[in-house]
DNA sequence: ACGGTGACGACAG
DNA sequence: TCTGTCGCCACCG
């Protein structure tokens, strides 16, 4: 169905993330078919945090590095959901990023 | 209606 | 390798 609101968009793929794994901005971005859209990505996610059943902790940057963090509850707490999902963060960053990325396409 | 803003990413130095 | 700069564009006041 075409959606015409972008942040719905966003929404119904992270949506998808499955429990242990992230994924990233871009990868979503490009997956909509606006790769330099990136950043409104990280805005929706902003926009996000009012709405439920959006694990926008698991969505990072491009470096596995917890860059929302920060517009969380607590700082902490990303890190503290991944860590749940058997995720393990070293020094604000995705140990392991590469095994852990999923991707819409692979759904 | 319009300009500033930003949970990004690519590239130059 | 690491830091700084620039382009990107939907949203909000």
């Amino acid at each position: 169905m075409e959606n015409d609101n972008f942040y719905e968009k966003v929404y119904q793929i992270v949506r998808k993330i499955p429990c242990g794994k992230v994924t990233t901005y871009g990868i979503i971005a490009e997956y909509l078919g606006t790769r330099n859209s990136a950043r409104i990505v990280g805005y929706a996610m902003k926009a996000a945090h009012a709405l439920e059943g959006i694990p926008a902790h698991r969505v990072v940057n491009r470096n596995g590095m917890l860059t929302g963090k920060d517009h969380f509850f607590t700082p902490s707490l990303m890190r503290e959901l991944l860590e749940n999902e058997g995720i393990e963060i070293k020094n604000n960053r995705v140990v392991n990023f590469k095994d852990h990325i999923w991707r819409p396409e692979s759904d």
